[in-house]
DNA sequence: CAGAGATTGTACCGATCGGTACAGCGAGTC
DNA sequence: GACTCGCTGTACCGATCGGTACAATCTCTG
């Protein structure tokens, strides 16, 4: 399972084909259309739930049960720093929402974004911040991650996903404007 | 060529197939070939110069011969909010930096966002903010205008676009900290 | 050890992939 | 009207696509 997520995070849904699936797993198209009836659209269907489940366990469910919103967004950023490996693996759900694919996942990947926008925007409710300015930041910081993951591959340069993350950090625990 | 543009938009480079180009353009294989001999290859290529020189007119040296840093943020938060459709369109060399033909692309990609990355940075600097600060900041709103693009386009919501914008500008022309 | 069910490799399917070859077409030139 | 030459449609190429069929093999239970 971890295999087959990395090829279709590095290939993209349409350029994850059969072959490479098959290579990258150890598998044969025998085993794999066994265990995935639905072929390739249900492959990646569960290695998005795998995914979420991760983020809902680790990240999500953090957000939503911390009483201490400072602790919480330091400890999302480790987090998410060291599931991206600091900005060097990319993010399936971003790359499957920019893709051709998008409308097939569509349901998945909202729910995704929407449900981490709606963990952190709690957290920041908490701090004390209006809850206009709690979602305000909250999408700001999704947009950041999205954007950073983005840049840095572009650029080859990991520093830019560092950099964003800090400065992110610094806006989400800034006083109330 | 704005169709060939829009097809790799909408279905990255790998998947806009010579099926989907012909259709989209209106000519046959024979015509595609005889214009664009390197195949598809060559066609991304040429749809990505089309796309660096519109920017680099249109973007990146209003930004360079400014001499009212204010107004040259404003004017480019115009340009990338009307180009980009608020939202609704996407952004092709963000869409190949994160496919698997970034390689093949990666000399052109880079560039594209070094060079806008380096127009920003000298209008904030001529603002009066020191050297690093401009270079955080600007690469700061490519982050934000790739990540809004990115959850805009995955949560099917353009207001996020429009608020990461509106954020983003803000965070630009803000006094030194 | 026998039999059942889960798992696997391999051969194969029609469709489509990116790309090539080439005969024709039309608009100019002499 | 013959000739060229830039352009186009179409037929075709081998390779690969996602997916299926199925026999062979494991593994586990009795």
């Amino acid at each position: 399972m971890p295999r087959l997520a990395e090829v279709f995070r590095s290939h993209g849904y349409e350029g994850a084909t059969l072959a490479l699936i098959s290579q990258a797993t150890g598998l044969g198209k025998g085993s794999l259309y066994h265990f995935f009836p639905g072929g390739k659209a249900q492959m990646a269907a569960e290695v998005l739930a795998g995914i979420d489940s991760w983020f809902e366990v680790n990240i999500f469910t953090p957000l939503r049960t911390s009483d201490d919103p400072a602790r919480a967004v330091a400890t999302m950023v480790g987090a998410v720093d060291s599931y991206f490996q600091s900005g060097h693996r990319m993010c399936l759900v971003g790359v499957i929402a920019l893709g051709a694919s998008r409308d097939t996942f569509a349901g998945q990947v909202q729910d995704y974004f929407r449900r981490w926008n709606d963990a952190l925007a709690l957290v920041l409710r908490r701090s004390g911040l209006s809850a206009s300015v709690a979602r305000r930041r909250s999408a700001d910081a999704l947009v950041t991650i999205q954007g950073a993951l983005v840049l840095a591959r572009a650029l080859d340069d990991s520093r830019v996903f560092g950099q964003a993350m800090a400065d992110m950090t610094t806006r989400l625990l800034a006083k109330p404007d």
